[in-house]
RNA sequence: GGCGGAGUGGCCGAGUGGCUUAGGCAAGGGCCUGCAAAGCCCUGUACGCGGGUUCGAUUCCCGCCUCCGCCUCCA
């Protein structure tokens, strides 16, 4: 049994089998920089992120560009608003959004290509559809001609006698230089104020299906392995690539993956609504890798529904798993990642079954627990070396270094350590003395605090609040 | 109007024509503990509604209800 991924454009799982045996290529679309991200972009991200990390682990060589669009009308018409210059609103938000994905530990793309810099291939792009037919200038703009690609629509399911695009839409007709209403501005003229760039058929900036064509061809080649991107992207921007890229005569994308949105109230969280959870107030509350649970504990095609509840819920769940790694490393040591249960490679291969891949976790983490209970220290040992293995692949690992406590200097850790270790020094020799309202007073003091104690058979082990343990 | 998705036990969330079952959280009982905490053992409550196919359907088919997304910018 291979990885099989569901197929936006067939509608069915597919086996994975590459372009090139033992390496994988991927174009994720990623955010228009107008904006703070919220916890729904960082889904996305983090989907792309698993299953690059997953076929990683399965031996391929992988591949990852993640565009940034850093030119578009919300970006132009926000930054004015704020009286800043477009290029400073665009890379101030971009900035957020790496923050916010590298936050939640996302991997690093192999390339971040900003729209702004690929001008030049987008031109290029252009005039190869214009000399195959497939596009045409007028009015200072260039269209794509979608009724010369027959199999337009097939991705999305859209019939072409159904649609009508962008302003034309809204009965805007004479105000178009479109020769048909369905066909889509791949290049928008300039206007005074605006932005632009020198073209052959005159000064303009791109527009947004073009710049994925560009530059994922740009770095995969003209043909790739996977193309992802949010379910909303379906229609009308991956069919609008597609058509461009294959109308130039590109391969383009084998698999189409779509995420589903992360709803709140039962709203799609978006921009235009005003009801997002923005990263920066989320991570308030909750620690990056707990946040990361609880976005991959559902299927990346299904749909969230945010609530504090569910949330506070994986929060617990993460720290089940957590808290049985760090007593195995209490009792016996740093555990090595070990092997992956087969339950947890059999859902992961199934179009990236997270939520069953978290139970074989759990299942493990489970065992691993009886096994100290029942003082098996080298099955206790295992099961963390599998934990470990298998959270590694999700990027949930505890002992990764990306989620080791952060909770001040070293300095300030040290100090207070000595201090915790002396009230529990103190409540060690009130317990001798069976004095337990003294024993149970320095307890509450700590707990008060924000320190958690906790007695075990090697003696009391305290937790600051979200962050590592120490043994006594 | 066109295209598509979803309704699972107190909550989150998988999955499947029947076999004991997801998993987590929460709840109750027990073990352990000076008491806790953590962990372990045990327990309960499901598959929107109505038909149909079938020996048997939560799972397949039909109808209905409800919710959601895309068709305009959106992860």
């Amino acid at each position: 049994m291979s990885l099989q991924l569901y197929d936006t454009a067939t509608r069915s799982q597919r086996e994975f089998v590459p372009l090139r045996p033992r390496t994988a290529s991927i174009y994720v679309c990623g955010a228009t920089v107008q904006g703070v991200p919220h916890i729904g972009h960082v889904r996305s991200a983090l989907n792309y992120d698993v299953l690059r990390r997953w076929l990683i682990a399965t031996g391929h060589d992988v591949l990852l560009v993640r565009n940034v669009t850093d030119i578009d009308d919300k970006i132009l018409a926000r930054s004015a608003e704020a009286s800043r210059p477009w290029w400073e609103w665009a890379y101030t938000h971009e900035r957020a959004f790496e923050a916010a994905y590298a936050a939640l530990g996302c991997l690093a793309p192999s390339a971040l290509p900003r729209a702004t810099g690929h001008i030049p291939q987008m031109v290029e792009l252009m005039a190869r559809l214009i000399d195959r037919g497939h596009a045409y200038a007028a009015g200072g703009d260039v269209y794509f001609a979608v009724a010369t690609m027959p199999d337009y629509g097939s991705l999305s399911g859209q019939r072409l006698d159904e649609l009508s695009q962008g302003e034309c839409a809204q009965g805007e007709l004479a105000a178009s230089a479109k020769r048909d209403p369905r066909d889509f501005t791949m290049w928008k003229g300039a206007k005074p104020g605006e932005p632009s760039w020198p073209t052959p058929w005159g000064r303009g900036r791109p527009g947004w299906h073009l710049e994925c064509s560009a530059m994922a061809t740009t770095y995969l080649g003209p043909e790739f392995d996977i193309h992802g991107g949010g379910l909303d992207l379906v229609f009308p921007h991956h069919e609008n690539e597609l058509a461009q890229s294959r109308g130039a005569g590109d391969g383009f994308a084998r698999y189409w993956l779509h995420n589903g949105w992360v709803t709140l109230s039962g709203e799609k969280m978006s921009k235009s609504l005003g009801n997002t959870l923005s990263i920066p107030a989320t991570l308030r509350r909750v620690r990056a890798v707990e946040l990361r649970y609880y976005l991959i504990s559902a299927h990346y095609r299904s749909a969230i529904e945010y609530s504090d509840g569910a949330l506070n819920e994986a929060v617990a769940a993460y720290q089940r798993i957590e808290s049985f790694v760090h007593r195995v490393r209490e009792r016996c040591g740093v555990p090595e990642p070990g092997i992956w249960c087969a339950d947890f490679v059999a859902a992961m291969d199934d179009d990236l079954g997270t939520p069953a891949a978290l139970a074989a976790i759990h299942g493990a983490v489970h065992e691993g627990n009886a096994a100290l209970d029942a003082g098996d220290h080298p099955a206790a040992e295992a099961a963390a070396g599998s934990v470990r293995a298998m959270t590694g692949v999700l990027g949930l690992d505890p002992l990764a270094d990306q989620w080791r406590s952060t909770s001040g200097s070293d300095a300030a850790s040290a100090a207070l350590a000595v201090l915790v270790d002396r009230l529990l020094a103190e409540r060690a020799e009130a317990r001798n003395r069976r004095d337990y309202v003294t024993a149970d007073a320095a307890r509450d003091q700590l707990l008060a605090a924000g320190i958690t104690v906790e007695d075990t058979p090697d003696g009391p082990v305290w937790t600051v609040k979200g962050n590592s343990r120490h043994g006594w």
